[in-house]
DNA sequence: GTAGGAATTCCAGTGACTGGAAGGTCAAGG
DNA sequence: CCTTGACCTTCCAGTCACTGGAATTCCTAC
């Protein structure tokens, strides 16, 4: 298989296929003429790493799920700890954006957005007007 | 005002100080040293992308706000805009992570994480089991 | 004079790609 | 045999917003 159909069955660019492959990912075989010949193992692989990555994981973590996947002996609370460890993480994010969308929110509820030059939302950038102590 | 003080004053590091004069955002003068000198109005700028940085917006954003924020004539339609805009993306961007809590949430909860290898994270991960039509 | 802390510059690295240039390979059509 | 065009190759640069570190200079205190 050439890189551009294992590009159309796993859903990653080719660009990222080659990247893959240059940090270690996978390791397709080579033909005569110097293309990438991958093996179903390989593109199974890349589907496994597209589907991981779609789910947040980093490559760093990516590189764990799969050898945590490719151990036949490992146990599933491993497995298990590094997927909470990221929940936790999206958890964490997700409080964020909540609280910058609430800050946010409320300064665009309250600037007029005409053509008059006020706006709260500056005024809030700023900082505390100076000048006026108490 | 010395790089440091800028840095205490505006919440900054003086790497990201250092940072965005390189990019044009800030011009303090110079001393006979060499040194920095900030004036009030620089350290005013650096809270202000301070500030703007912490509520998400992105550099080039920041530099919109920061040019509508002395322009006197400018429209507050305009910063509402931006502001709107950057909202829905973290709208979007909260609806994602929410997807990706869910789905994991389920994975996680799924997964007895014992001892034993078997495990549906992974499983989901590998995608749909071959072999096994219907 | 010597320590230290703080300032300077410049270069490299982060994460995970993405874009683009310059060139090799292959199948189809004339 | 030659061209066209799609695909493949490599390599380098850019993204975003910093961050780390090295080498050097400046200022202050003792």
């Amino acid at each position: 298989m050439k890189i551009g159909d294992v590009a159309q069955a796993s859903g990653l660019s080719t660009k990222t296929i080659r990247y893959y492959e240059d940090i270690g990912l996978v390791r397709p075989l080579r033909g005569e003429n110097g293309y990438r010949a991958f093996a179903e193992t390989d593109v199974h692989k890349l589907r496994f790493l597209a589907r991981a990555r779609s789910l947040g994981f980093s490559i760093r973590e990516c590189r764990t799920l799969l050898s945590l996947y490719e151990d036949r002996e490992r146990a599933s609370a491993d497995v298990k700890a590094l997927a909470q460890a990221h929940l936790r993480r999206i958890d964490r994010k997700i409080a964020e954006m909540e609280g910058l969308r609430g800050t946010l929110a409320t300064l665009v509820e309250r600037c007029h957005g005409d053509a008059r030059p006020d706006c709260p939302i500056l005024d809030d950038l700023a900082g505390p007007a100076h000048g006026d102590d108490g």
